[in-house]
RNA sequence: GCCCCAGUAGCUCAGUGGAUAGAGCGACCGCCUCCUAAGCGGUAGGCCGUAGGUCCGAUUCCUACCUGGGGCACCA
C-alpha cells in the first residue's frame, strides 16, 4: 500500500461518515499523509482529522474516533491510533508495506513516475548564454537545474521542450566581432571588448579558415570575424553542455527570428491587440497596462527593433509552435524581466499566470581560500562549466549544481571542489547504488534469482526495512513535488536520505547467506528489497543527469 | 526610494501549517576473521534574524523592522 493508496482510503472513511451521516462536512479530494519520524506514530499519519474539525463543527479527536473506525476496516490497515490532539496514526500489515518493493521492481525504470500523461505542454528555456564567450560557472548552475526540471516535469508527465535562445544578433556580437578581429590582427581589444584567452584561439582558427580575413574590408573583415567567432563559440558551448549531459530540444536563433520577420509580425500583432503608441519617433508597446513599471520600446526612433520586442516576438514564437506554458529559468540579475515579460504575455493576449512562468534562480559565488572571487565574463576572468567539470568530473559538478535550492544563492567552494573527495554528497548516494550493484552480483554468484512474483515481502518486518519500504514509497510523491514546486533539489535531497536508510538497513540486515547457511524465503525477500532500492537510486539519479555506477 | 531572494547547528544547506526542527562536512568516542568502512553507532553543537499578528497548532502564512545578495536602460 503506497502513501497515495492510503491517502484514498482515508478520503473513502471520510465519505462512508458522511454518507452514514455521522460527519458532515464537504469529502475532500485529497488528505495529508505523513512518513511520522517517530516509530511509536505508526507507518503513517494523518492530521486529517484536526483538518476537518473545525468544518465539522466536532473536537478533532472525535472526528478522528469516526475515522479511525471506518479505517481500521480497511484492507491493508492494521492499526489505527488516536494521538494527540487528533493525529491518526496507522499501521499496515506487514504485507501490506512490502508490497512497495515488489511494486517498485515490477515499474522497473518507470517507477515514480507519473502514470498517465498530462495535457500540458511546457517550453522550458535556461542558460542562453551568448555566445561570445564560453559557458559560465553561473550558466553551469541553470544547466544543470534546468535540465533537471525537464527530466523532472517529463517523469511527471508534462510534455516538455529543453531551449536555449541564441542572441546572435546585436551589439554584442559586434563587439566580439571587433574583439576576434582585433586579436587576429594583433592589436589590443577594443575597452567594450571581450578580454578572455579563448578569443585568441577563436581568433587563431578564423585566420586559419580565412587566411584573407585581414585584407578584407574593414566592414567585410568584422562580419567575418563576427560570424565565423559566433559559430566557433556556439560549437563549443554546444558540445560543452553535450558533455555535461545537458540535452536542448531547440536552439532558437534570436537572428533568425530577426530575418524571418518575426518582430514585425509580433509588432503587428501587439498593435492589432491595441497596446502600441508611437511617440518621440519610435514604437511603444503600452506595458503599464499589465504592471509594469514603465512602457517599453518597441522600435527605436531609428529603425531599429529593441532587445524587448526581439523578446516579444520569441514569445510569440515560441506560443505560436503549440507550447501552453512557456517557462524561463533566469538568473537573479534578470529578475527586472518578470514585469516586461509578463506584460507581454498579457499584451498578446495572454493570461500570464497560465501560460507564462519565470523561475529566477540566485547567483553562483565562488569562494577560494576562503576569499570570495570576482568573475567577469568580458575581463575575462571567470571559472568555466568546462574547468569545473575537469577538476571534480560530471556527475559530482552536475549534483553540486543542482542539490541546493534555486532559491538561495550558491556558494561553491573551489578549494573543496578541486580536492574531489568524498566530501561531496554525490558519492554518498552513488556508493549506495554501487553497493547494492555488489550485492547482486553476489547472489548471482550463489545461484540467486530475483523474483518479484515469488518473494514473501510480509517477511520485511524489522524496523530497518520498514524505514526503507517507506522511504520507497515516497519517490513518485518526490517527483510530484519536485516538479510542481520547480524544485530538483528535492530529487537530490530525497536520495540522500534513501541512501542513508539503505545503508542503515544493510549493516543490520543481513542478505546473503553466510557460509553454509542456505538461501531461505528471507533471502529473496531483502533481495527483492535491495533490488527495489538500486532502481529507485538509478531512476532518481537520472533524473538529476549523474550517473548510478555499478562498481566505484 | 521601489521590487525579488536569503537569514535554521562551527561551515554549506534541507524542511509546500502538524507531534521531540534535520542532513552532509568539521570536532570527539567507538565498530571491519562476516554481502564494498566512499559505511554504521554514539557524543557535543539551535532564542529557526528581531518584534507583532492569524491559527487548535507557525521554522512554514501575514505585517513591520534589521542584515546580506540581486534588480529597477530608445544596453545587450
Amino acid at each position: 500500500m503506497s502513501p497515495a493508496d492510503l491517502a484514498d482510503a482515508i478520503v473513502a472513511a471520510v465519505g462512508r461518515a458522511v454518507a452514514d451521516g455521522d460527519l458532515d462536512v464537504p469529502v475532500p479530494t485529497t488528505v495529508t499523509v505523513e512518513r511520522p519520524k517517530n516509530p511509536e506514530h505508526g507507518d503513517y499519519a494523518s492530521p486529517v482529522a484536526l483538518q476537518l474539525a473545525k468544518a465539522a463543527r466536532r473536537p478533532p479527536r472525535a472526528v478522528a474516533e469516526l475515522l479511525a473506525a471506518r479505517l481500521t476496516a480497511a484492507e491493508g490497515i492494521a492499526r489505527v491510533d488516536i494521538a494527540g490532539p487528533g493525529f491518526l496514526n496507522i499501521t499496515l500489515v506487514g504485507a501490506a508495506l512490502g508490497e512497495v518493493a515488489r511494486r517498485v521492481v515490477r515499474a522497473g525504470a518507470s517507477y515514480g513516475h507519473a502514470e498517465k500523461p498530462r495535457d500540458v505542454r511546457i517550453n522550458l528555456e535556461f542558460v542562453s548564454a551568448n555566445p561570445t564567450g564560453p559557458v559560465t560557472l553561473a550558466s553551469a548552475r541553470w544547466a544543470a537545474v534546468g535540465d533537471a526540471l525537464v527530466r523532472i516535469l517529463t517523469a511527471a508527465g508534462y510534455s516538455v521542450g529543453g531551449e536555449y535562445y541564441v542572441n546572435d544578433a546585436g551589439v554584442q556580437i559586434s563587439r566580439f566581432g571587433a574583439s576576434v578581429l582585433a586579436a587576429a590582427a594583433g592589436r589590443e581589444i577594443p575597452a567594450e571588448g571581450y578580454h578572455g584567452a579563448y578569443v585568441a584561439e577563436i581568433a587563431t582558427t578564423v585566420l586559419a579558415e580565412r587566411p584573407d580575413l585581414l585584407e578584407l574590408p574593414g566592414d567585410e573583415a568584422l562580419a567575418v570575424a563576427a560570424q565565423r567567432g559566433l559559430t566557433l563559440m556556439l560549437g563549443e558551448i554546444r558540445s560543452t553542455l553535450e558533455s555535461f549531459g545537458v540535452h536542448f530540444d531547440t536552439w532558437a536563433s534570436e537572428k533568425a527570428l530577426h530575418d524571418a520577420g518575426g518582430l514585425e509580425r509580433a509588432v503587428e500583432d501587439l498593435r492589432a491587440q491595441g497596446h502600441v503608441f508611437d511617440a518621440d519617433g519610435a514604437v511603444w508597446l503600452r506595458t503599464t497596462d499589465f504592471g509594469d513599471d514603465k512602457d517599453r520600446v518597441l522600435i527605436k526612433s531609428d529603425g531599429q527593433g529593441t532587445y524587448f520586442c526581439a523578446d516579444a516576438a520569441y514569445y510569440r514564437d515560441k506560443r505560436g509552435r503549440g507550447f501552453d506554458r512557456v517557462i524561463y529559468l533566469l538568473g537573479a540579475d534578470h529578475h527586472g524581466y518578470i514585469g516586461r515579460l509578463r506584460a507581454i504575455s498579457a499584451c498578446f493576449g495572454d493570461d500570464p499566470d497560465v501560460n507564462l512562468e519565470v523561475i529566477i534562480g540566485q547567483m553562483v559565488t565562488l569562494t577560494r581560500g576562503g576569499e570570495p572571487v570576482k568573475m567577469s565574463k568580458r575581463a575575462g576572468t571567470f571559472l568555466t562549466l568546462h574547468d569545473l567539470v575537469d577538476a571534480v568530473g560530471v556527475d559530482a559538478a552536475r549534483y553540486s549544481l543542482v542539490r541546493q535550492s534555486h532559491d538561495s544563492s550558491l556558494e561553491l567552494n573551489l578549494d573543496l571542489i578541486a580536492r574531489q573527495t568524498s566530501e561531496n554528497p554525490v558519492f554518498y548516494v552513488q556508493y549506495a547504488h554501487a553497493r547494492i550493484s555488489s550485492l547482486l552480483r553476489g547472489a548471482e554468484a550463489l545461484g540467486l534469482t530475483l523474483s518479484p512474483e515469488g518473494a514473501d515481502v510480509a517477511l520485511l518486518t524489522h524496523p530497518r526495512e520498514g524505514d526503507l519500504l517507506r522511504a520507497l514509497g515516497e519517490f513518485p510523491r518526490v517527483i510530484e513535488s519536485a516538479a510542481s514546486l520547480r524544485g530538483p533539489h528535492r530529487v537530490a535531497r530525497y536520495l540522500e536520505e534513501l541512501a542513508g536508510v539503505y545503508h542503515r538497513f544493510y549493516d543490520v540486515c543481513r542478505v546473503l547467506p553466510q557460509g553454509d547457511e542456505p538461501a531461505g524465503p528471507l533471502t529473496d525477500a531483502r533481495l527483492l528489497l535491495a533490488a527495489a532500492t538500486q532502481l529507485v537510486l538509478s531512476n532518481g539519479l537520472a533524473l538529476l543527469g549523474v550517473s548510478a555506477p555499478d562498481r566505484m
